[in-house]
DNA sequence: TTGTACGCGTTATCAG
DNA sequence: CTGATAACGCGTACAA
């Protein structure tokens, strides 16, 4: 009760040699007998295994690191339950690698990887240009990025076809009769930003709608702040009969431009989001939105990374989610 | 290049010796010569210490732990984005705590803790009880509380006077004229629950607002669903003009019954909700809502635990926070 | 089956 | 100012 306990303290106590706790506390061969006493002494002590000195012993941390641009976006929230729900179940603790948004703190972070306080990172980049990717590259950590993979990088990836989700946004508002579509889009510098960008432009075509100069905004940011922000007025929404937007919270901001000018969103004007959230079933009227798996990208990517920390040989997995629309009031007529 | 570089390999290559690398790296005495070769070696090889080796020696891991009930939660969301802040330009890192939601949970983490991993804890517990509350005692770690703390614990505490939200809730719908005031809340066996119960019934008498067996409903939990789940009927709510919300989960939950019902929210029945999240900004109409300076108490929680840590001697210290209402249209009539 | 002894990579003490 | 060396607490050959 008075000092730490360290495993000599428990051999002390239980009559037996430090390496007989050690094999009792990691499962192997022990006479029951011995056990029991070692167990007991463990007990009465209080004496929890030193993790560094552990990490330092077996070249492992059982840590993995979380590193995403923004912590605020309920999307990487569900990436996050998804990761944690699977961990929770392994030996693994999660640790954040707080907001690494612009490149500087991206890499240092990367290379503060090297001191050893992860076994395995989880990587979910909005932007990548050529330093990140060098990085990348170098990584010595089993890693799996979320998103978009850079050429050339060889590692686990976990994706959504974002392209196939803004089709089937369009599919659903051609079948309902609209024929004038915007796009609400985030920073076109951003991976997401841009692979939504070429989903609009090819869905547009495939489904033979016209598109012109004024159908597409980039906003700052994917948040609805930007969404007011970006979209002065009323007025250029009125140009349209639906406005497919980037995410469920650039969607929350449209519709609040909407409503706050007496425009009857879903008849009048069809919104729809991306994500999922759970913003979609909150909103007012309720919002259409693409389901972008992110709490299934979460668990994957932390099952694909626990399964390569587990064996270095495998080869690069790629696996690409397919999104599926979820179709409530604001897109109905 | 090849293999992870280890102090000892640097101190070979600039021709001195550990030592010296060591006083390098950690900022002490060293001839400008010397420390220049060490540089230049450290460069070369891509050396980072071996934090497990160094948390070791030092016996400290150079982590804090985040404890929260759930994480899904936004205003856990900004306690989360307070702290990291905070510590970002500390040399913590932070290292979550995958949702303690029961009993059992919480109480096999904080004996982890003993492990060392972590240097320090913030914990958020939603309930205390007995078991808990002993555990609490018994920790070694430095820890700040967030929210209520239970009785002859002796530890730093950050929390805020949600009664006296509640109050100035109850205050603004009294000046703008309502008198039929409900209560939709959490679970009472959860600690936020108890607190907005007492709070919300002293605001009562203290106005002179007539309550009854009716006035509160009780919800499984504090979101959304909970919310449409719980509060069966729009009829229930017509018998009242104005409602009070435990969060502001709970209150989008609220206003999407009323609107579904064509009842117009501010001018027939006023909404207002707690936490002051993001949300607030996106309903229709805008949510008044109390602020309970969520990502203010998570800066301050941190800041607590970092002056703790540099200092054990520390007397035990409470800091509690003042809400303060936002109004906004739901309000308003 | 059990015990002894060494090394994991650092930091810190103490001579030089 | 610098270098050799003893810990830190644990896992694991190797010997018994």
């Amino acid at each position: 009760m008075g000092e730490k306990p360290t495993i000599g303290l428990v051999a002390k106590r239980a009559g037996v040699s430090v390496a007989s706790v050690s094999r009792v506390i990691n499962g192997t061969l022990a006479r029951p007998a011995t056990e029991k006493r070692v167990r007991a002494a463990i007990e009465e002590l209080g004496y929890h295994p030193n993790s560094a000195a552990r990490a330092l012993k077996v070249q492992a941390s059982e840590q993995i690191c979380l590193s995403f641009a923004d912590v605020g976006n309920p999307a990487y929230l569900a990436l996050t339950r998804g990761i944690s729900r699977v961990l929770r179940d392994s030996k693994y603790r999660l640790v954040l690698s707080t907001s690494v948004s612009n490149e500087k703190e991206i890499a240092q972070h990367l290379q503060g990887l090297g001191s050893g306080y992860a076994d395995g990172l989880i990587i979910s980049p909005i932007v990548t240009n050529e330093k990140i990717t060098g990085l990348l590259k170098e990584l010595r950590v089993p890693t799996v990025l979320i998103g978009t993979l850079p050429q050339g990088i060889k590692i686990d990836n976990v994706s959504i076809d974002s392209s196939k989700g803004i089709e089937m946004a369009v599919a659903h508002l051609k079948e309902t009769g609209r024929k004038k579509v915007a796009f609400v889009n985030g920073p076109l510098a951003t991976n997401p930003g841009k692979r939504r960008y070429k989903g609009f432009i090819a869905a547009m075509e495939k489904y033979k709608l016209k598109i012109n100069d004024d159908s597409i905004i980039f906003l700052s940011d994917f948040t609805s702040e930007a969404a007011i922000e970006g979209v002065k007025s009323a007025n250029f929404l009125k140009k349209f009969d639906s406005i497919i937007c980037a995410n469920d919270l650039i969607a929350a901001g449209v519709i609040k431009i909407l409503l706050d000018n007496k425009i009857i969103v879903g008849p009048d004007i069809a919104v729809i989001g991306m994500d999922n959230t759970e913003l979609g079933k909150i909103l007012s009227p309720s919002l259409t939105s693409i389901d972008l798996r992110a709490e299934q990208r979460g668990e994957i990517a932390a099952q694909l990374l626990l399964e390569r920390m587990n064996d270095a040989t495998l080869p690069p997995r790629k696996v690409e989610l397919k999104p599926s629309i979820v179709i409530r009031d604001s897109s109905q007529l």
